[in-house]
DNA sequence: CTATTATTTCGATTATACTAGAAATATTTA
DNA sequence: TAAATATTTCTAGTATAATCGAAATAATAG
């Protein structure tokens, strides 16, 4: 996963009402739920729910599937998992070398 | 790990200079890097180091040692963890029922 | 076609975040 | 004490994000 994505993906986790969308989607599990009912459970006016829905399309984490007048919504959970095993990789290689790691010469190049 | 923590912490982390900041401390590795180092290797202005680096020891994903007059920065990693964690745990619960996801008279209350 | 329900777009407000130069403050060394 | 190095604070400009009501648009059912 590259640095620039993993960060604007993370970014649209970070936000309180986008992560409990997030979280109202994983327990919905595969089949997901309409928009609808996301919305009335968790309070959140339908434009600013459009709003945030949009955001993790756009990083990927959201897909939606059409059904009569309602949109379904549901986690694509590989992406999830991405994020989340990047910030695994990112905690378990260390690789800088201790002289790297002080003022050298080579710092100014 | 509370909701509220989870979000503040993957938005911090949702900033492409903070991200490529703690890449370079998680490298470093536990002993950790000087804030200067961190500057001069990423090329980052200090003033705008200074500002991420409080962010990120704000939701504790930042730890600082003073040695003489560098100031040591390193990754905690036992925080990283519990973000991935985090989400994973979201990941691999599904517990809403189907009943639950289509509008049903219980939406309204 | 009309009504109903579901969702989105528009538009505007308000708040928060990013950036970085210049000046200030620490900390050590001479 | 003075000079050198390291880091932070101050300040301010600019950009991006969050919020949500009202109106507009889809989609279906009658």
């Amino acid at each position: 996963m590259k640095l620039e994505d993993a960060a604007e993906t993370l970014a649209q986790l970070g936000n309180l009402t986008r992560l409990e969308v997030v979280r109202y989607l994983v327990k919905a599990g595969p089949s997901g739920v309409p928009v609808g009912s996301i919305q009335r459970q968790l309070k959140i006016p339908a434009s600013t729910l459009t709003h945030h829905l949009k955001h993790l399309k756009g990083v990927g984490l959201l897909m939606q599937k059409r059904e009569k007048t309602n949109l379904w919504c549901s986690i694509n959970f590989d992406r999830l998992h991405e994020v989340s095993d990047f910030l695994l990789e990112e905690c378990c290689s260390f690789s800088l070398r201790e002289s790297d790691k002080a003022k050298t010469e080579r710092d100014a190049a």
